[in-house]
Order: structure tokens, then C-alpha cells, then sequence
DNA sequence: TTGTTAGTTAGCAAGACTTGCAAATTAGAA
DNA sequence: TTCTAATTTGCAAGTCTTGCTAACTAACAA
């Protein structure tokens, strides 16, 4: 996406207002890779500007997703996920610590076979396994893992 | 996932009782490859057994998916699907009308770069575009296309 | 056929993630 | 400073799924 400042003025363009809390969101999205969740920038954001609305939060998201500023991350574990890199790209997401990393591949996977006369607008790839982190620790001392980094209740 | 005669032996050795509800959804997913969601199943399975709960698909399903007899798709629409194909294929989803359709890939897309060290146990990719079907819709009358095929409420 | 019992089902409540709505605020322009 | 349309909030509500538990029943033995 952007930077907070092109955010601005992009912003400013639409004749859309620059609040603290769109100010604030568009910082802690600029170049987080961590793709972070609605409830894991509100976390974040609440430190900084305690009262910010959890409603805000979605609505501001929706809102750069919507302009293309964000990518839409689904790796099916629940809740949606954010993603400021919109060069192209796929996810790795750790079965250990449920950690999503950005990954490159080789190169584009494409139909093969009757489907093969489909419209095909978008690829989505996700890989799942360990990342480097975590299967070093189970190398080290298999039963035990990295900390989840992403809390998940459910 | 095996044919339903073929479940019901596998049950049977487990222990596991072959209950009516477990039966009829046997049948309702054996070779179904429409990529139904629990809800969809769970209106089907309801005609042919008023009375039958929510609950007890979910569960079937569940049992079903743990037992390595079905796979999980998510597509991100909400809800999960269950499809019983369980060789190596990927899926289409099609923005018009919400279908979803298993597709063979000319090769298994490999990560490239920095993240080559990551231990991969799965992929998963997801191709989203128009079906044949919609496609044609489209170039025939612009604006239309067919009927959703999954309904989506939200 | 009957009794026994562990495995199942059904219903409802509740949890997680999102979104709709309406009132209260406020950024930005005049 | 005033005005107004854009925003933010808080809460209710919707969707999908799971936990809990009482009632039920398939499967097996007597």
C-alpha cells in the first residue's frame, strides 16, 4: 500500500476526511508484514489511542481494501486478515505458531484439463508446514514448539 | 472418501454405530462433487429425513473430515465445504455464480527465495474467475449471469 | 425377545468474527 | 466561528460453528 503520507493526500483527494484514527491505522498497517487481523490492529491501536472503536477499525480496513491499498488475507483459520503488500505474492502459513509469511513462487500454477477454458481472474496459493523457526525448535526438542504468535480462541 | 458400503465396514470396526442420519449422509456426499457447504447438506439431508438436526451433520461431517474421508475447503465465502475427493486436485471458484469445481494444475507450485527453507506439508491453490457456464452468460448478454448456485447471505 | 450400555442425536445456548444502524462527534471548508 | 457532510462509536444482530446435556438407540449378549 501506500505510505501513511500518499495515504493523505489519496485521501484528501476523495474528499475524505483525515482522522487520528485513519492516520493512526494507515501507520501501523504501512509495511507490516505480520498480516495482522481487525482484532490484532485494534489491540495495537488501542495502546496508542485507547477508546478507538473496534468498529472503526473494520470500517477503516474495508475502506483501503476496498481502494486496493490492502490485500484480503483468508487462510481459513477464522478471521480475516490484512496485508499491505499488493505486489504479487502467496502465503506459508506455520502450523506451529500460525504465523503467515509472505512466499514467492516459482511460477504461476495453471489449469490443466477440461477446467482449462475457465476465466481465470486470480491465483490464490497457500502454502501450510513449519516455518524455519519452528522446525528448528521441534529439530531441537520435538514435542514443543514456538509460541502461537496469533491468538486463536476458537 | 470410500463408497458408503465401504464406510459403514470402516465404522463398524471402529465401534462406531451406523445410525440413519450417518447413512443418508453416506450417500448424500459419496462422489458429490458440488462442494456442498453443512447447511446445503443439512436442507438436502432434511427431505429425506424431516427431523434430522443441524448439529448431527456437523458433527458427521466432522467425524467424516477427521477420519480423512473428506476434505476441507474454504474458499473464504464463510462457510466451510466438504468435498469427498480426497486425490490431489485444487479448486475454481466462480465470482458469477459461486460454483466451485476441482481442477488439476500442470505442477505443484514451489516456493522460490527466502522462504525455500520453510518445511511444507501441504498446498493449496485456489483459482477464482468465471465457469464456462457464466462466461458464455456473459459474452451472450453482458450484465447477466447465471443464478447464484450457493446461496450467500451475508 | 429383552436388557444393557456406550455411542449418538437433537436442541439450545454461546462463542467468534463481521456488519447494519442511529446518534453523537468532528474534520475541513466557508 | 459556523456549518455540514463525513466519521466514529456502541450496540444489536447475523452467520457459521461448537459445547453441553438430556433423551434416544444401535449393537450385542443373555
Amino acid at each position: 500500500m501506500h505510505s501513511p503520507t500518499e495515504l493523505a493526500q489519496i485521501f484528501r483527494e476523495k474528499q475524505l476526511k483525515l482522522t487520528p484514527q485513519r492516520q493512526l491505522l494507515f501507520g501501523l498497517l504501512h509495511e507490516n508484514n505480520a498480516h495482522p487481523s481487525a482484532e490484532n490492529l485494534f489491540e495495537v491501536a488501542s495502546k496508542q489511542m485507547p477508546g478507538i472503536s473496534l468498529r472503526t477499525v473494520y470500517q477503516t480496513l474495508g475502506e483501503l481494501a476496498e481502494m486496493g491499498e490492502l490485500q484480503l488475507v483468508d487462510v481459513g483459520d477464522g478471521a480475516k486478515r490484512f496485508d499491505p503488500n499488493m505486489g504479487e505474492h502467496h502465503h506459508f502459513v506455520c502450523e506451529s505458531c500460525g504465523s503467515i509469511h509472505d512466499v514467492e513462487i516459482s511460477s504461476t500454477p495453471k489449469i490443466r484439463g477440461e477446467g482449462a477454458g475457465y476465466e481465470v481472474n486470480e491465483v490464490g496459493v497457500v502454502f501450510h508446514g513449519k516455518c524455519t523457526r519452528c522446525s528448528a525448535a521441534t529439530k531441537r526438542s520435538p514435542g514443543h514448539q514456538a509460541k502461537k504468535q496469533v491468538a486463536r480462541t476458537k
